[in-house]
RNA sequence: GCUCCUGUCGUCUAGCCUGGCCCAGGACACCGCCCUUUCACGGCGGCGACACGGGUUCAAAUCCCGUCGGGAGCGCCA
């Protein structure tokens, strides 16, 4: 029975890398039919908090992960770790130094070598020699790291030791001291570390690292699942899953052992792939959290204009990358408020023929009884026609009028969509619109 | 300094264990063309890597040795 566990320490964010970690094992736990059990590491009380327990498991649940059981506390555990310890003075494998005044209980390595199977590396030996007496209590009474750590995984008979690739050295002492307590030793697997493109560690000088900043960006946590799960691993020939494909697929072994760099447009592009995916319906509460943040949601998007907003998402939802993408895009929509690029503006509207022929497109556009891209193709195409130009002239002088961009979905599915009454004013504004540019 | 890990296109990777199908495959990015009202999508094409040096072998990205580069760990932090 596989049974693997994520102990994340509460003294800050949940970072990617930890993010990744976390999945690793969740994966191998649902592949492998086992547990994935939450242990969270707070002995060291001077950094840690409760509020940062509560981001890291509100980002668990965002990516998509659920864990078996409660979680673990280590600060509630402190009784076990110290009978523990002094189990081990009493066995004579630890003994207590004392440097000043203070009193602590140290790890009597013992004069043999350890070598161990890892997963994903193979085989690592390492020479007792290389390897200090370290401290299992402090003279606080608190226990370490690789006391606590050890003694947990036994009590809670963790099968696989899945984590980073810093934990590497860290083994051979934990390895040690399973031994002194008379237990065998789990399987370690450690994963290499995300790098940021100077090769090193990645950290928060290298940007967005926490997923909840992620989260708010607007990336879909199916794309950072996908961008994370992916990172040393190559899952097959389609490039984005589901959980459950990624599941089946999961293994440990065989897998790129070098450090990958962490790649922001690679994360993006699987985020558009998925966003194109999603039906309005599903992008819908998404569109409206950034609106919200933006200060530019209505609350007549929810009610009478649901409908034709839901279509408005269908329209812009083909080339945005990101959920904020949309909070740009469908500004001129939503708002009369909107800037005119002064690139674009420069660029199509300064033909002096333009009036006159948005003048009579006007009347075209006016005099039409379904306002729908098909019609509206038309009377344009045959304008143009009329007028001994090419349609390509007035598109883009509209396009540049009703939303200020020279970028944007089918012009017509845009018009349709802006509607009638909008449509029509913006066009109506060409003499100052283009004039505001001279200046 | 010591110990351990690691090194395939700019980036993520496939291949390495079980040498030949690899003058190295895919994806992202970038560039070009097609489609086209713009962008995106899609299609087609391009650029582009086995860190280096020896050895073993008929044959090496794959096995062996060495060199160089990168990283992490060496706390009464986790």
């Amino acid at each position: 029975m596989v049974r693997v566990r994520f102990a994340p320490s509460p003294t800050g964010h949940l970072h990617i890398g930890a993010a990744r970690t976390a999945i690793y094992n969740w994966l191998f736990a649902r592949h492998h039919g086992g547990s994935f059990i939450l242990r969270i590491e707070d002995t060291d009380f001077e950094r840690s908090s409760e509020e940062m327990t509560e981001g890291i498991l509100a980002g668990l649940k965002w990516l998509g992960l659920d864990w078996d059981d409660k979680p673990v506390f280590q600060s509630q555990r402190i009784k076990l770790y110290q009978e523990k310890a002094a189990e081990l003075v009493k066995k004579r494998a630890a003994y207590y130094c004392s440097e000043g005044r203070s009193k602590a209980v140290r790890f009597k390595v013992p004069d043999e070598d350890v070598f161990y199977k890892d997963l994903i590396h193979g085989p690592i030996t390492v020479k007792s020699k290389n390897i200090e007496d370290f401290v299992l209590l402090r003279s606080n009474g608190l226990p370490t790291y690789h006391l606590s750590v050890v003694v947990d995984d036994i009590d809670l008979g963790i099968t696989h030791i899945i984590r980073g690739d810093d934990h590497i050295s860290n083994t051979p002492k934990q390895i040690l001291l399973y031994r002194a307590l008379g237990v065998s030793p789990p399987e370690f697997a450690h994963q290499s570390l995300i790098f940021g493109p100077d090769k090193k560690k990645l950290s928060k000088r290298h940007g967005v690292t926490s997923v909840l900043q992620f989260r708010e960006m607007g990336i879909l946590p199916l794309a950072l699942f996908n961008y994370l799960a992916q990172m040393s691993w190559d899952p097959g020939k389609e490039r984005i899953y589901s959980r459950g494909e990624i599941i089946e697929k999961f293994y440990l072994d065989k897998r790129s052992q070098g450090s990958p760099v962490f790649d922001i447009s690679k994360l993006e592009w699987i985020n558009g792939r998925l966003i194109s995916d999603k039906s309005a319906e599903e992008l819908f509460p998404l569109v409206k959290a950034v609106l919200q943040e933006k200060g530019l949601w209505q609350q007549a998007l929810e009610t009478e204009k649901r409908p034709w907003f839901l279509k408005l998402i269908g329209l812009l939802k083909e080339r945005s990358r990101k959920i904020e993408d949309f909070s740009d895009r469908a500004l001129p929509f939503i708002s009369d408020d909107f800037p005119y690029e002064s690139k674009a503006v420069k660029k199509h509207l300064k033909d002096e023929r333009l009036g006159e022929l948005l003048a009579r497109l006007y009347d075209d556009f006016s005099v039409l009884e379904s306002f729908k891209a098909l019609p509206l193709e038309k009377a344009l195409r045959s304008r143009a026609e009329k007028e001994g130009i090419k349609p390509a002239l007035m598109i883009h002088a509209a396009r540049v009028l009703v939303l200020g961009t020279r970028v944007s979905p089918g012009i017509f599915d845009v018009l349709e969509v802006m509607g009638k009454e909008k449509t029509l004013e913006r066009l109506a504004a060409f003499d100052s619109v283009s004039k505001s540019s001279k200046q």
